[in-house]
RNA sequence: AGCCCUAUGGUGUAAUUGGCAACACACCUGAUUUUGGUUCAGUAUUUCUAGGUUCGAGUCCUGGUAGGGCUACCA
């Protein structure tokens, strides 16, 4: 008996209803802590639907989760990223409320709680260089040696931290190390850095500081600051846990977090890591962190995808300590299923082939009302403008039908979406023999009745009026490819670079109805063809399917194969 | 090589904690359809391996195997 999803718990929610019911907690205090380093993409946003979907449950005893940028380096931070993050968590439906909180706030509390390590006699200051220092870690099967300055004095300690925090050392003449176990089994616990120097502006701090905590120490004290009950991390911070609780145990906090570690979430064919993405915007082959091709969230948001789409993804791949890699097709059904709904339909024309329909008056115009979703009557209808000539699909007509393809051809019968069956009579052809125009008959009285006894009509095609066409620009949108091979991974990006990999339609036949619109189109998925507009001044908060005309191709040269 | 983690259809996850292996996606087939969309019905495919405990093991124990992580003054 399986749980819907929605009512499916992953282990880390059984975890905090142990917890709960023990009494360890009264109500689960989760975070999420990015740093501003990058804007934040699909992988971020199942952490975010974690942390904040753990709050939301538990909403009514005081669950809460805090948004917390972790701006210990400040070499790599910018509030440009500091923004982008809150607005993109905002748009995924999410409130931190109050709960709003800066690594770099605490800096005080950092430097207590090293001073208290050196007090304890659990911290020394290493005035060794980088190199030394990981000459003397040791390898993975050879413990590490200690360093000369490990048994200094606890007054000449202070001192020189002292002198570190007074920026009387150069960068990386000097760093403080916790004092644990050079010969650890595991790499993390060989007296890891806890600070080091860094003359650089803090986005927050300005000049103020040149000392800075590392990670693993900054980390657990600040969740330990914000009274976090569970630490929700990636896998590839399941060797830092002893030292996470370390710390812990050593300092003068005021309570005692618990990290637990899922895994991070690696999708087919997407480029994920920050420092690709990160290249990819610096070398200027995508338009920006909110280029449509990137998987960051806000790259999403223009290719069309909704928050709701985003969650339910969420919710569907689950919470787990696997590392495996989930299809993208998981994440594209997602949004299809939320836009299906929800998106109004419009038509245009991609690749337009003119078709005259003979049987219509020079001056005929008709008014076609075509439902805005046929999955939802409220939705309404509009007015689409019939003429007697139209833009279709070039690829809506076939020379030479095989069985089984049901729109134009010599003699075949299609509907006009909306409108009239049409018969093509005539196929004019250019110098080279290639088709310019179709001359086609329209059958009287099939507007929402199906053609008399006899006649073949199984499909209906999208149409626009030549006359009343707006030229608009509708462009196809590939998402950003990796090979499978992660050796050949640069290559990947080289065929991501080339123009090829993105298709941009110009002039497409647009709908009237979009005559407002100096169209910039994304398509959603080409593979199924929907095209979801950015234009919020088109049709204010929603989102616009256009359906078939690319879905048609790929169908067709499927079912072909 | 040492330490840590993981293993359920093609993919991602469930399984009332030792009791008939299931859900979604993908695939294929058929029906419906004024979007080759949607919807509906159906087919096919599963517990890494070898032992052990047990009336009974996906679940517990032992040994293998495979994958991931760890040798930053990044997070």
């Amino acid at each position: 008996m399986s749980l819907p999803p929605s009512e499916r718990r992953d282990f880390i929610r059984e975890m905090i209803a142990d917890d709960l019911a023990s009494g360890k907690h009264t109500a689960p205090v989760t975070r999420f802590p990015p740093e501003p380093n990058g804007y934040l993409h699909i992988g971020h946003a199942k952490s975010i639907c974690l942390n904040f979907g753990i709050a939301r449950d538990y909403a009514s005893i005081g669950g809460r989760c805090h948004l917390r940028f972790d701006d210990t380096n400040p070499s790599k931070e910018d509030q440009e990223y500091v923004d982008s993050i809150e607005s993109d968590i905002r748009w995924l439906g999410f409130d931190w409320g109050e709960n709003l909180y800066f690594a770099s706030n605490i800096f005080d509390f950092f430097h207590e709680c090293a001073t208290s390590l050196i007090q304890q006699g659990l911290a020394y200051v290493d005035e060794q260089n980088v190199e030394a220092i990981r000459a003397q870690r040791g390898n993975l099967t050879t413990p590490g040696q200690a360093s000369p300055f490990r048994d200094r004095s606890v007054a000449e300690n202070l001192e020189a931290f002292d002198r570190m925090k007074a920026g009387k050392f150069e960068e990386g003449k000097a760093v403080l190390r916790a004092k644990i176990d050079m010969a650890s089994p595991n790499m993390n616990m060989r007296d890891p850095v806890i600070y080091r120097i860094m003359f650089a502006d803090h986005h927050n701090t300005g000049s103020k500081w040149c000392i800075y905590p590392m990670y693993d120490f900054a980390h657990p004290l600040e969740d330990a600051f914000e009274h976090i009950t569970h630490s929700l991390c990636t896998l590839e911070f399941e060797n830092h846990r002893p030292l996470y609780e370390w710390v812990i145990d050593h300092c003068p906090v005021p309570s005692h977090p618990r990290q637990t570690e899922f895994a991070r979430l690696n999708l087919t064919y997407t480029v994920m890591s920050k420092r690709k993405l990160l290249q990819l915007v610096q070398e200027k082959r995508v338009t920006g962190w909110d280029d449509p091709r990137m998987p960051t969230v806000s790259g999403m948001r223009r290719r069309g995808y909704t928050p709701e789409a985003i969650r339910n993804f969420c919710q569907t791949i689950g919470i787990t300590k696997f590392n495996g890699f989930t299809d993208v097709a998981l994440l594209e059904y997602s949004v299809r299923e939320d836009l299906n709904a929800k998106a109004p339909r419009r038509m245009a024309v991609l690749n337009p082939l003119k078709v005259t329909i003979r049987s219509f008056s020079e001056d005929f115009a008709e008014s076609i009302e075509v439902q805005n979703n046929p999955e939802r009557a409220e939705d309404g209808t509009r007015l689409v403008p019939l003429t007697r000539e139209v833009w279709i699909e070039r690829d809506d007509f076939m020379d030479d039908p095989p069985k089984k393809y049901f729109r134009l051809g010599p003699g075949r019968t299609v509907r006009l979406r909306g409108g009239y069956c049409i018969t093509c009579v005539d196929v004019v052809r250019d110098d080279q023999g290639d088709v310019t125009e179709l001359i086609c008959e329209h059958i009287p009285g099939t507007i929402g009745s199906n053609p008399p006894e006899g006649v073949q009509c199984r499909a209906a095609i999208q149409w626009v009026s030549v006359k009343h066409a707006v030229d608009g620009e509708i462009r196809l949108y590939d998402r950003l490819f990796t090979v499978e091979n992660p050796d050949a991974v640069e290559e990947g990006f080289l065929s991501v670079m080339n123009e090829n990999s993105m298709s941009v339609i110009a002039n497409a036949k647009l709908e009237p109805s979009l005559a407002n619109v100096p169209a910039e189109y994304h398509c959603q998925f080409e593979r199924i063809g929907y095209f979801v507009s950015d234009r919020k001044d088109h049709i204010p908060g929603q989102r616009v399917v256009f359906n078939r005309a690319v879905a048609l191709k790929d169908s067709w040269a499927k079912k072909q194969k």
